[in-house]
DNA sequence: AGCACGCCGACT
DNA sequence: GTCGGCGTGCTC
């Protein structure tokens, strides 16, 4: 028996398959999936692989097969699906793989650094009445020795680290009384707990409205009857959306089923997970996300293996979750673009959550506010069941929005980034002590720097694009690469001293609220204030407890939080979301616009919002402030009907990229004779557009090229592309091949 | 990773 | 000639 082995390695040049004979020993035992080790070329070290078929005979001479490690290991349906997306999505299988498995789990790897975490846990030694009679004897003379045992009187049993946080104590005093027998400390193994200690309150099902009830009763039928079937559930922000999802997974647990439910990672905050844990408790649910450290990962990785968890929760590639026995998928704010991932495997969550729901016979669950364009085409088409959810609990009004035409301030005479009707609104909002949310989506201080004098502009030395002024290091960035350097006094190309500053970022922003209001206090949130480990949470937890007065930050503060005596929002720059050049430019700017609003007067306390723009007219914007989303899909499709753009073809964009632009071309264009060939020989629909320099030429010093092609993703347009690029040597120049791309730079 | 092979300039 | 530096290719 020969078995076909993808090797696990670091080593990226040898993502093929190799066979190895497998021994007599263990032919019976060994199945797809199953991890194991090989000797492979000259090493000493044997090889780690995972066994994805097998065959009769082989034309090479093989090896044997050494050890089928037991532990982390893949089902056949995780190698099936692997093979499949190395197709799909034009990588290899090796990579795909390594998404189905906990990170660090690498057989070298996991001795050092993952293990079951071991704690110190205290305890009484003695009778808690002896160490009473001892306390008031006065025998313990320590202040710091009485606060521990005192502590441990009424909680007993509490791990060291959070004896020494709660009695502000240290290790000196717990083994002074280790030394004296009050206490013993006892090394546990425990599970790493991403939700921490807390005490969450139990919810019940709350009762459905109409709506909600006729949305429960159908995907229910579904999950009884183990059927695969898409709906999309478009639920109007405040509609309930949650309850349903919460009420759905109950149905899933009835059946002993699994359920996956996927969040954008932004949205993926404590308080969205404790409402999961308020209603099925903590042993039963998974949380995966980034933050998460690469011990918790492995942890949640097995509980969910084990199928100790049922519900897992998490973002994009938790769709990956090596769940068996499914019986829904979930995935909530489905227009969200973190769907796709922009990294190799280009792969789409939702697209594999289909195929996965489909294997399993489970229904799918999107569900959006603003559902995306395709989405809701789908639905109209009746390949996706539409339910609708239009009543907004608790009946809060929808935020009376205006939209502020910023050509006019400027006629006006006003030159700040705040129009006059804003400042007037805000001013109010901090008289009367409501908050106020800024919204812009840059960060930084000024987008680019530039020599009036000359015109020259400040570029990254390894990519085309302009450096953002960063105010507090007073250094200009590169957003693409992380480049620094120092800023400029002086023009480099004219030696003029006029340099100028222009584009407005969250930095500048701040700085200029802190001019125009300097009582108001203002906290700013985005990529460069978050970035410890629940820093994102730690500044909306101040910004809504401390009653700060205005909070500014990019798309981070959009999502998901429920500020209740937040009665404004204003965003200062509509258009840097239209000004990019993607065929969902609008699609985006309405669903920002659209969340911001919602984050207005959520409860009883009505609700502003301002939004300043240079376009006033466009029709995005101006179905934001209607909140109307029928009419901005209405236009859109058209639109995307009259310009073949998805729905209507998927757009499959080949990026090559060396170091040498001269390989960039060459290879460029190999890749575009050889595709047009297959493209015709096949007759296969597509409009191939010939090689170009991408719209960004030049990042982190290689420079790139793409090819563009507009037709349906169907299997024989990937095997021609696959096809294609297999006739090609790349040598060092690289490549990929992303479809639909959230982004086309 | 770790080794072989082959190309090419430099050197006893 | 031939030694060795280095880029390239292969490992079932």
């Amino acid at each position: 028996m020969v078995a076909q082995i993808i090797i696990n390695s670091n080593v990226k040049n040898i993502n093929k398959i190799f066979d190895y004979n497998v021994p007599t020993s263990l032919v019976g035992t060994i199945c797809v999936g199953d991890r194991v080790l090989i000797p492979f070329g000259k090493k000493k070290e044997l090889e780690e692989g995972f066994v994805i078929g097998f065959k009769e005979t082989s034309d090479y001479e093989l090896k044997d097969i050494q050890k089928i490690e037991d532990g982390i290991n893949l089902t056949k349906e995780n190698i099936e699906l692997a093979i499949l997306m190395a197709k799909r999505y034009f990588c290899n299988i090796s990579d795909c793989i390594k998404l189905m498995l906990p990170p660090g789990t690498l057989s070298k790897v996991q001795d050092n650094r993952v293990k079951e975490k071991k704690l110190n846990f205290i305890y009484l030694k003695q009778d808690i009445e002896d160490i009473k009679e001892d306390i008031e004897n006065n025998i313990i003379k320590s202040d710091k020795q009485l606060r521990v045992l005192n502590f441990l009187i009424d909680n007993d049993g509490i791990s060291k680290s959070d004896l020494e946080l709660y009695t502000d104590t240290s290790n000196a005093v717990i083994k002074a009384l280790e030394k004296k027998e009050y206490i013993e400390i006892v090394e546990k193994e425990v599970e790493r707990d991403p939700f921490s200690n807390k005490n969450i309150k139990k919810t019940t099902n709350l009762i459905l409205n109409n709506e909600q009830q006729i949305a429960f009763d159908k995907v229910k039928a579904e999950i009884i009857k183990e059927n695969f079937k898409e709906f999309l559930l478009y639920g109007v922000t405040g509609s309930g959306k949650t309850e349903v999802y919460l009420q759905l997974i109950g149905e899933v647990l009835k059946k002993d089923k699994t359920a996956i439910m996927l969040v954008p990672e932004i949205s993926l905050t404590p308080q969205m997970v404790e409402r999961f844990i308020a209603r099925f408790g903590k042993e039963k649910i998974a949380v995966l996300h980034s933050k998460l450290s690469i011990g918790e990962r492995y942890d949640q990785w097995r509980k969910i293996k084990s199928g100790e968890c049922k519900i897992i929760i998490g973002a994009r590639s938790a769709i990956f979750a090596p769940i068996s026995n499914l019986g829904l998928i979930i995935i909530d704010e489905e227009h969200d673009s973190s769907y796709k991932s922009d990294m190799s495997p280009r792969y789409n969550a939702k697209e594999l959550a289909k195929y996965i729901c489909k294997i399993n016979n489970a229904p799918l669950l999107l569900g959006s506010a603003t559902p995306d364009i395709s989405s809701f085409y789908m639905a109209e088409k009746g390949e996706i069941e539409l339910l609708k959810l239009t009543n907004r609990a608790n009946n809060s009004n929808l935020p009376d929005v205006e939209i502020i035409d910023l050509r006019k301030e400027l006629i006006n005479g006003n030159k700040s980034i705040i129009s006059t009707r804003l400042y007037e609104l805000i001013e109010e909002n901090i008289k009367n002590k409501k908050q106020t949310i800024l919204f812009l989506n840059r960060r930084g201080f000024s987008t680019f720097v530039m020599c009036r004098e000359c015109g020259y502009t400040v570029k990254c030395k390894n990519c085309n694009i302009t450096m953002t002024y960063h105010l507090k290091e007073n250094k200009l960035k590169c957003h693409y690469c992380g480049y620094e350097q120092k800023n400029l006094t002086v023009c480099p190309e004219c030696n003029s001293k006029n340099i100028k500053y222009f584009g407005s970022g969250t930095q500048k922003l701040e700085t200029e609220i802190n001019k125009l209001f300097p009582n108001a206090s203002t906290i700013r949130m985005d990529v460069d204030t978050v970035s410890k480990k629940n820093s994102h949470e730690e500044i909306l937890n101040k910004f809504k407890n401390e009653n700060v007065d205005i909070l500014i930050g990019t798309q981070m503060v959009v999502k998901g939080h429920h500020f209740p005596n937040v009665t404004l929002v204003g965003v200062i720059a509509a258009d840097s979301s239209l000004q990019v050049e993607d065929y969902r430019a609008q699609e985006r700017t309405f669903q920002i616009l659209t969340q911001v609003a919602g984050r207005a007067g959520r409860e009883n306390l009505p609700g502003k919002v301002i939004i300043q723009t240079y376009n006033p007219d466009d029709f995005s914007i101006n179905c934001a402030k209607e909140q109307n989303y029928d009419k901005f899909y209405e236009t859109e499709i058209y639109l995307r009907k009259q310009l073949n753009y998805p729905p209507f073809c998927d757009i499959i964009n080949i990026v090559v990229s060396d170091v040498q632009e001269e390989n960039v071309k060459n290879i460029s264009y190999k890749i575009y004779k050889e595709l047009l060939k297959n493209i015709e020989y096949n007759k296969i629909n597509v409009k191939l557009y010939k090689p170009l320099p991408a719209p960004i030429n030049k990042i982190k010093n290689k420079y790139r090229w793409r090819i563009v092609a507009k037709g349906k993703i169907t299997n024989s347009l990937i095997q021609a592309i696959n096809n294609s690029l297999e006739n090609i040597k790349f040598k060092n120049t690289k490549y990929y091949v992303d479809t639909n791309p959230s982004n086309m730079s």
